[in-house]
DNA sequence: GATGGCACTCGGAACGTACGAGTGCTAAGT
DNA sequence: ACTTAGCACTCGTACGTTCCGAGTGCCATC
């Protein structure tokens, strides 16, 4: 009873499985896959293999189906890299490529993901947080109100009104800003900023406070306060989704129904959390009960890091059920993960 | 056989089929709603209402159901308003009052009419096309690119990159934009534009484009050209969805499944075109097949048309299967469009 | 260690039956 | 002219029964 051998079941049994989506017995297993033995012996396996809780019976006289933990071995030890075809890859680069800004790109991406795997894509957005500071922008807005547009080096730009109210003229100093000053504050500020990360913000900005004119204080450090918040809240992060169709399909049937996966891709601050602690080198995967969410316990999660030269500024994954293509979703996600940050802005 | 009781066994029909989800038979008809006549002269409407077709029987010995037109004529001249309760007027008031920016608004008020309504909600962007320009940003980046920034008067911030290639530095003019010519660009452009709508915009622009000095005409152009594409592009347009998950729900089988009906929902340049046609005074309802699409075929989309001061600049709906609760839907729809229109930057 | 044989389990398909909800019709009542 | 009671009829569903076969574990054998 060789290890080997048995491994080479539990490969057999893995591909039956989510090729079949029908439990799979010892005959079916001999005769489709070319084991060279007989039934009973791999009868012999299959009960050593149930034993160390690599596969399972859903009922007593039934064939036998994976496990989580079964999932898991076959993804880190068995499964083989399978790459996307030439045409499959040009496909990828040009519908990639072909995105006129960030948004564009992104929901291309998942459209593109949730297509190649057949099942729910999750992208995430350039997180603010490990973003740099490529331009800060003061646009006044009449009197009392001035706008202000941060652009990251991801591509991000995001904006937020700064209120009278909250310290522009409103405030007993009564500074005027006028489009001079506006200038010089812009100038300043950016000079401070440029490229840095929210980590050292805080203090270059602190410098140009005590840079600048008396009067100007208090403003400044509204926008700079405004900035840094801007950067590093947490509901900024943004998630884009595709192909959520694909969980109807009359393949993917879930035993809680799909009420409760919907559900979790929903709570898009979860999801989120899931997939930053998903975040490693390559792809990650995440088998059933491995990931926290109840709602995804019967699905897998793989995910990839993406972002320019080598620096992982956001992740994307594929949701499927846990009887999934492993070596495709992988496969699939690596390849846009990859394109995508050759895509992305420089 | 008063026409007037035929039209009261067709609501008591309705309102107990939306209730139980089981076809209604003459018996319960006349229990449960306080009809006063025999379950034998019930049957004789019921003939009339199903000849006429208003009702159907799935089979032959089951009670009846009502059809697309029975819900129809139940919509017109049936359905009873009514109101919400003062203390979901209020929280409906307060949790959209909470939005910090036009995002955030639409985001809440999405999962708010979901939640009222318990199915799936549809929130489109104010339409770019409909609204004004309240501000053009013009912004430097690096010598190769221009940061355009359009501030429409509905709280949407669009930007656009114009690059070197396509007519800054780089056409064979060698303009360098300095930060004062751009100012007065920037000035000319925005005392040109302003209030104005895209119909307007072109025209507008033009006469600036005279204006300026003639090295400068180039540029100014390919600015005006982007901006009014911008506001124009069809794709621009945005949809945000919440509660899908609402749909998966035990009680919302879908005869064909939920994959038509997701697939629907994902194709957002579809549903947008949907929800346009259904622009109207107050709240319109598209009850299964009127709608076109054959995703849709099971389902009711009931919408209103949002925007400050009476001028409806995009809509918001609910989607959810034709055996739905009317008044209810149509009333939180009503409700969270108004309060949106009110809490809009004015 | 591998294999063939065998008794055993058990889920699911197939079938028949009984039940009951609901109908339409007719004849009688108001 | 409606309304109603009564009744025969339809038919979908729930239920009980049977039956079959896939699949297993175990044992004796190679």
């Amino acid at each position: 009873m060789s290890e080997e051998r048995r491994l080479e079941v539990l490969r057999a049994i893995v591909e039956d499985y989510v090729q079949t989506r029908e439990p799979v017995g010892s005959r079916v297993l001999t005769e489709r896959h070319g084991l060279g033995v007989s039934p009973a012996t791999i009868r012999n396996d299959m009960a050593a293999l149930e034993e160390a809780g690599y596969i399972a019976q859903p009922h007593t006289s039934a064939g036998r189906i994976p496990t989580d933990k079964g999932y898991r071995l076959f993804v880190d030890r068995l499964a083989e890299v399978r790459p996307l075809s030439a045409p499959q890859k040009r496909a990828i680069e040009t519908f990639l490529s072909e995105g006129v800004d960030l948004d564009d790109v992104l929901v291309r991406a998942s459209r593109l993901t949730a297509q190649l795997t057949g099942q729910v894509a999750v992208v995430q957005y350039p997180s603010l947080r490990l973003s740099g500071l490529r331009h800060l922008e003061l646009v006044p807005l009449g009197d009392q109100r001035l706008l202000i547009v941060v652009i990251t080096d991801t591509g991000r730009v995001e904006q937020r009104f700064l209120d009278a109210g909250a310290g522009i003229a409103g405030s007993s100093d009564g500074v005027v800003l006028d489009d001079a000053t506006l200038g010089e504050l812009r100038a300043r500020l950016n000079a401070a900023a440029a490229g840095k990360r929210l980590s050292q913000l805080s203090g270059a900005f602190a410098r140009v406070v005590e840079a600048v004119a008396p009067e100007l204080r208090h403003i400044v450090r509204s926008v700079a306060d405004l900035v840094v918040e801007t950067l590093g809240e947490e509901k900024e992060e943004r998630i884009v989704l595709a192909g959520t169709a694909n969980l109807a399909r009359a393949d993917m049937r879930f035993e809680q129904g799909l009420s409760p996966v919907l559900e979790a891709l929903e709570e898009q601050v979860v999801l989120l959390g899931l997939l930053t602690e998903m975040a490693a080198d390559g792809v990650a995967v995440r088998i059933g009960h491995e990931n926290r969410l109840d709602g995804l316990a019967e699905t897998s999660v793989v995910a990839s890091g993406y972002g320019t030269d080598g620096d992982t500024v956001a992740i994307l994954g594929s949701v499927g059920p846990t009887r999934m293509d492993y070596p495709g979703t992988i496969a699939a996600v690596r390849a846009v993960a990859r394109y995508l940050s050759r895509v992305l802005p420089g």
